[in-house]
DNA sequence: TATTAAATTGAAATTCAATTTCATGTTTGA
DNA sequence: TCAAACATGAAATTGAATTTCAATTTAATA
C-alpha cells in the first residue's frame, strides 16, 4: 500500500466513512496525473481504465482527496475547479496564459516565507494559499 | 471630472463604445466602495441611489471597469466574482477566513518583487496576479 | 453467518452565478 | 433629422458545482 493510499484511508476512517474500491481506483488514477485536473477531466481518465465509475463518485472522491491533504486546488479563473497532487512541501505558483489558457508551474520558496510572516502579523492561522500569475506565455507573445 | 472617470471614458472610447450616463453612475458608486463587491452587491448599492439601473448594466459596467484597469478581481473561492478598486500601485493580499467567510486586506511589497522576477525567469508577460491566503481569522479561532 | 443500520453510488435533478439574447430605447456622426 | 451603432434590462440560457434519492454495498453485531 502506498503512503498516499494509507493517508487517504486514514482520512476516510477518521470521518466515519466506509471503505470503497471505487474510491481507491479514483485515487490511483489521480495519483498518476502529472498536473492539474478538473473533476470532469479526472472522470475521463478514470473511465478509460475503470468504465464502471460515474462522474459523481469521481467528483466526491476528488473532494475527499483534497480534504485529506493529498491534493490542492488551483484556479485558472475560468470557472472550473482544478486539483493537483500536493508533492511534498513544494509550494509552487501557476502562470496562467490568458491567451491559450494553459497553466504552467513555477517553483519558488520565497512566497511561503512571506505568507507565513503575513499570517503571523495578522494572527491568522494559515491553512492554504493561492498564488497565481496571469499573463501571456512566451509562445503566445510570439504570434 | 475625476481622474478615474477620465480613465474610464478613455477606455470606453478606445473600444468604440458610446457614452452612457448609467455607466457613469455605476462607476461613481463603485468608486465609493471601500472593499470588494460582487456584481449583485454593487447592484444593490447602485439601486439605492439610482433605482432605474438594472443588474445587467451593473454587471457589464463592472466588467468594463475591471478592463479599464480601475478594478481588480479577487476570489474568495465561493463561486462569486468580486472586484475592488485598484488603488495606486498598492499590491495587497487577502486573507479569507474559512469559518466566517470574511476577507481581510493585507499589504505587502515583497510579493510583487517575487512575481516580477518569476515572470522574467519564465519569459512571461505579467498582467495581473492573485495572491490569497486562506485560514482562520483571529476572532473565529477564539470561539 | 445472518441481520441490519449506515455509507456508497450514480443518474437525474437542482442550484446559482455568469453570461447571452433580443426587443426596445439612446447616442452619435453625417 | 436620419440612420447606423451602441446601450439597456428582463428573461432565457449556460455550465459547473452540488444535491437528491432509490438501489446497492459495507461493516458492525448478534
Amino acid at each position: 500500500m502506498t503512503k498516499e493510499l494509507q493517508l487517504f484511508q486514514q482520512h476516510v476512517a477518521r470521518n466515519g466513512c466506509h471503505q470503497s474500491v471505487k474510491r481507491e481506483r479514483v485515487l490511483e488514477i489521480f495519483l498518476e496525473t502529472q498536473s492539474h485536473v478538473s473533476a470532469q477531466e479526472l472522470h475521463g481518465l478514470v473511465r478509460k481504465k475503470y468504465p464502471g465509475i460515474g462522474y459523481t463518485t469521481v467528483y466526491r472522491t476528488l473532494k475527499m482527496i483534497a480534504d485529506s491533504g493529498l491534493a490542492v486546488e488551483v484556479d485558472f479563473n475560468d470557472g472550473v475547479k482544478r486539483f493537483e497532487r500536493k508533492l511534498g512541501r513544494d509550494l509552487h505558483a501557476h502562470f496562467i496564459c490568458t491567451k491559450c489558457g494553459r497553466g504552467f508551474e513555477v517553483f519558488d520558496e520565497g512566497i511561503k516565507k512571506i505568507s507565513l510572516s503575513l499570517a503571523k502579523r495578522k494572527k491568522f492561522s494559515l491553512q492554504k494559499l493561492r498564488y497565481e500569475l496571469f499573463g501571456v506565455c512566451r509562445e503566445c507573445s510570439r504570434s
